[in-house]
DNA sequence: TCCTTATGTACAA
DNA sequence: TGTACCTAAGGAC
């Protein structure tokens, strides 16, 4: 389930399983029908990714067909080794060739766009902290100039792209921000920091295809407790804990509605 | 078997 | 601010 970091790494993985050769690519639901018929045995040239948006470019360097895939709230997609199963009916997108197949189910968008149309998308989008290209300075212009909370600004893809409901809950706890502090209020040297924060721990996502923020000293391990993983496979402070303990001051995590997502936090450790 | 929930976004009112 | 959209897992019965 899709933060920026599963993104990149869908990006990394199209890539390499079928970049530079031709592959089968079908629409066994039907609902993406029209781009499967375009691109089946076409080649697959390079996969790109900002934000929450992944991009998956065919034919040609220079008039490249992208398919613009965005997965929602819902969205996944499946690896396996050929020969790839019947499909059930549920499956969007299936690009197969010798060794791998790959499905998509229940993406949000998946449609063919060309270079102009990736264009205003990666215009319309923020910088991305795991992208070469990002300036974070822009984020911060945006951030210093708004009375908006700083948990509603981490969430809105106009002025960071990639950041989700789990980076957003945790980074503002590791730098021990109150999630509804304006983001006029935070300084220069906190968004540098939280910045910063984002791109290693999302860099860490990337690498490990899931969201882990605690750091070593505060391991299960290392605070004498038993090993734990949360729910959503990775281990956090805050996000989905609400009404346990917080690891580091033993008060309560709290939980309410922002923007209709569930925002979690702890009061004692977040009182800036 | 039904109900709730979820790492998201767009659009209507 | 509310609602619609897309899917699957987990828990309550």
């Amino acid at each position: 389930m899709p933060e920026g970091h599963t993104i990149h790494r869908l990006a990394q993985d199209y890539a390499a399983a079928f970049a530079g050769a031709p592959a089968r690519v079908t629409s066994p639901q039907g609902k993406c029908s029209d781009t499967a018929a375009l691109l089946d045995g076409t080649v697959l040239h390079t996969a790109d990714a900002h934000g929450k948006h992944l991009f998956l470019g065919f034919r040609d360097p220079g008039h490249t067909d992208w398919i613009h895939i965005h997965l929602g709230l819902f969205g996944k997609v499946t690896f396996g080794p050929a020969p790839a199963p019947p499909p059930t009916d549920t499956v969007r997108l299936r690009l197969a060739n010798g060794t791998t197949y790959v499905d998509l189910r229940g993406p949000t968008t998946c449609a063919l766009i060309t270079d102009a149309e990736k264009a205003a998308i990666h215009a319309r989008l923020g910088p991305d902290p795991l992208r070469a290209d990002a300036d974070p300075a822009a984020a911060y212009r945006r951030v210093s100039r708004s009375r908006t909370t700083i948990a509603a600004l981490l969430m809105d893809q106009k002025v960071i792209a990639g950041v989700g409901n789990v980076y957003r809950a945790e980074v503002l706890f590791r730098h021990g921000i109150d999630p509804y502090r304006a983001g006029r209020d935070i300084t220069p040297a906190e968004w540098d920091a939280v910045w910063a924060d984002l791109v290693a721990l999302m860099r860490e996502g990337v690498r490990n295809n899931r969201i882990d923020t605690v750091r070593p000293e505060h391991a299960p391990e290392a605070m004498g407790r038993p090993p734990r993983v949360d729910d959503h496979g990775g281990e956090v402070y805050v996000y989905r804990r609400a009404t346990r303990p917080c690891h580091i001051c033993g008060g309560e995590i709290r939980t309410a509605g922002l923007a209709a997502r569930n925002l979690f936090w702890c009061p004692g450790c977040q009182r800036t």
